[in-house]
DNA sequence: TGGGTACGTAACAACAAGGGTACATACCGA
DNA sequence: TCGGTATGTACCCTTGTTGTTACGTACCCA
């Protein structure tokens, strides 16, 4: 969790990602996205590896990465309780809403 | 988005949320909570502030800090089309295994 | 009004992150 | 097997982050 949520500060990082959830694609194309030269990219990936929100096949000279979206799973629990509360909060807007609505009827 | 993910990747300010998600707290009692000396803590309560993540009113010398859960909610929308995938590969894990389940019948 | 309490900011040191260049490795095809 | 393609690693430099100490500010109370 700790290190998924360290990755994802990067936002070429987050790029990277968006392009996977489109459709794989081998370091090279995925390098030139960014204005970054490869070895850049490539540390990025690394990361990305690290954390387990990528995976890499090879294609003879070719890496072909893909996203893994299950990483994200454990941010997605992360957030559960902070979500409770928002929803709290919302809720109870909603409820002020109705409330100013009955008060004007 | 991106000062939010960014504030979210140190461990300190994960868990200053994780305490004022329970009770506000002041500025000092936040610090007694980590090993970092006061200024420290200061510093990491200034980039919540500054990404919405909490709130401070003054109670005369004190600064109590309260959390804003809402300043979540674009995590929660960024994480959106990742869960999408990633439900579908639960999804289709789960039919995988009861299709496994049908073949042993 | 002087002193204690509670914070924040400034300035600095130490270390980590992120970028670049140069180089190593691995594969394919002529 | 040699050259070209695709990619990763090593090393260096610059900048950003995080922590520290020293200091400033604002407030309360005796």
């Amino acid at each position: 969790m700790d290190a998924v949520l360290q990755a994802l500060a990067d936002p070429n990082r987050r790029t990277m990602l968006e392009i996977l959830r489109d459709h794989p694609a081998t370091a090279g194309e995925l390098a030139e996205a960014f204005p970054i030269a490869r070895p850049g990219v490539s540390r990025h990936l690394r990361v990305l590896r690290g954390v387990g929100l990528v995976d890499v096949r090879q294609d003879a000279q070719r890496r072909i990465y893909t996203l893994r979206p299950e990483a994200l799973v454990e941010v997605d629990e992360w957030l559960e309780p902070y979500r409770a509360l928002w929803r709290n909060r919302l809720d109870a807007l909603h409820t002020e809403i109705a409330r100013g609505k009955k008060a004007r009827n």
